[in-house]
DNA sequence: CGCAAAAATCCCTTAAAATGAGATTTTGGA
DNA sequence: TCCAAAATCTCATTTTAAGGGATTTTTGCG
């Protein structure tokens, strides 16, 4: 059984945490032996959720995600602000440079794309919309942690201790730490083949309004394609345009146009 | 207030369902009101789903749906077997004809596109992926309609009489009745501008076992291209793709690949 | 920087609602 | 048509969610 416990809401909602890549189809036994539900409290919550239409059964066949999910996804696709006004700057850097750019969100303990575009002949990227990519490797991840406050760094550096080291950022925490105060000042992280062998990522937060990243802008391109100088080239892009999304994001912000309420009561 | 009551399972959902098109962003406060909740419910209903990554909000702007969405339809993206196996037939329609061709699955009271394909030049239809569409009107609707089980048909034609009539098809529930039985003999419905203007629709449905269908595939073609020959070609086309999907997914079925389970514990 | 207003959370009792063992009905395949 | 498996129902029991009001935390502003 995954999960200890928690209210009923969480306990239907934690139904929808056992789809994942490895396993996108569940039989009703199989749920009741993996969250521990008895049988009626297991098909009262598969019932709610499919008539919500998060779930779907084929009759008699398994459980998998359902068709409310892909109208979620479309209305935020209309809904995020962070997409809509990134796709510009997502659009004017693979315009630039022959690459793949992706727009990730930060959230929990993993980060997203949210959106992509490219411009390479052969995108080698292995990470379209929607795939949550592991916290600890990579410029996006380290574009993130080296901007969040002071007293959330050192906790994130130790979490991800094996995989930084291994990466090549140092031995030790203050060593890390110094690394990522350095990418703090260049304003971008790059990343040589951590996550897909021969790309390199170069990758600069976004924020809206408050202290902490929210997202990350990354440009990824063919490590043959690249020497340091157009890296610091694409780095500069991309902080940038990072820069640019923020300001539009908190501009944003600061002046909520107030949206109007449609009824149909 | 939109619902009158249900579980708190349900009303947790209900948060879900403000979400749509005209509004996309609630504060708590509207959301209090639309829904009837109490302040510390909504707000444990809202921290809950913001947990689960279904909303996310930022600091004091309104709630939005969240990244798990994105998440979740990635995963769906992967597992649904009728946009897996759909993708090919609608590969070979769109490069037999110029046209713009649909898979929409059918659920609740809504047909909701999941996948499409385009080789139009100029393409007219306005439905991408995620977007629902109205029962009552259009080839999609009607091919769906008239496969069903005799005892549901009825129901359907008196619940979107007014549409179903002023589409001329049919005065009343008997000739309207007449009319499907006639698209339900030749295999596949026809609508000519009854959702976009211009836009011939061609669409059958598409069968998992059942007796009743689960989708409709859909070739939307501008008016100008064609003539009653080509629409009966585009229609043969359409009623065999949709059949042998259909075969595919009922294949499947009978013989349900047990897929592993990965644990991870 | 610190204050006032708003937002979000907490507390705690009551009333309501979720739970689950087992019986029962429905479904779908032969 | 019938049978086994799947899904739902029944109902006594206990857990737990609800919400008025107080409290704490955050935010916007002087």
């Amino acid at each position: 059984m995954t999960d200890k416990k928690g209210n009923s809401l969480e306990r239907v909602l934690a139904v929808l945490e056992v789809f994942t890549e490895d396993r996108l189809e569940w039989t009703p036994e199989q749920l009741m032996e993996e969250l521990g539900y008895s049988r009626p409290t297991l098909y009262r919550y598969l019932k709610t959720l499919k008539e919500a239409g998060l779930l779907s059964s084929m009759p008699n066949a398994g459980f998998t995600l359902g068709p409310k999910v892909v109208e979620m996804d479309y209305l935020l696709r209309q809904s995020d602000p962070l997409i809509l006004k990134g796709e510009r700057h997502l659009a004017e850097l693979t315009r630039r440079f022959s690459c793949t750019t992706l727009l990730v969100r930060w959230y929990g303990n993993r980060i997203l794309c949210v959106d992509s575009r490219t411009s390479a002949k052969d995108p080698l990227s292995s990470y379209p919309r929607g795939r949550p990519m592991p916290m600890g490797r990579g410029a996006i991840a380290r574009s993130i942690i080296a901007f969040l406050p002071r007293r959330h760094i050192l906790p994130r550096i130790e979490a991800s201790l094996e995989d930084l080291r291994s990466v090549g950022l140092g031995a030790t925490v203050e060593e890390i730490h110094d690394n990522l105060k350095r990418v703090r000042k260049a304003g971008y992280a790059v990343a040589k083949g951590e996550v897909t062998p021969g790309v390199v990522g170069v990758a600069a937060p976004v924020f809206d309004a408050g202290q902490s990243p929210i997202a990350s802008l990354c440009v990824t391109i063919a490590a043959e394609l690249v020497d340091t100088k157009v890296v610091e080239e694409i780095g500069t892009c991309v902080r940038e345009a990072a820069a640019s999304l923020s300001a539009e994001l908190s501009a944003d912000r600061r002046a909520p146009a107030e949206r109007q309420r449609v009824r149909e009561d």
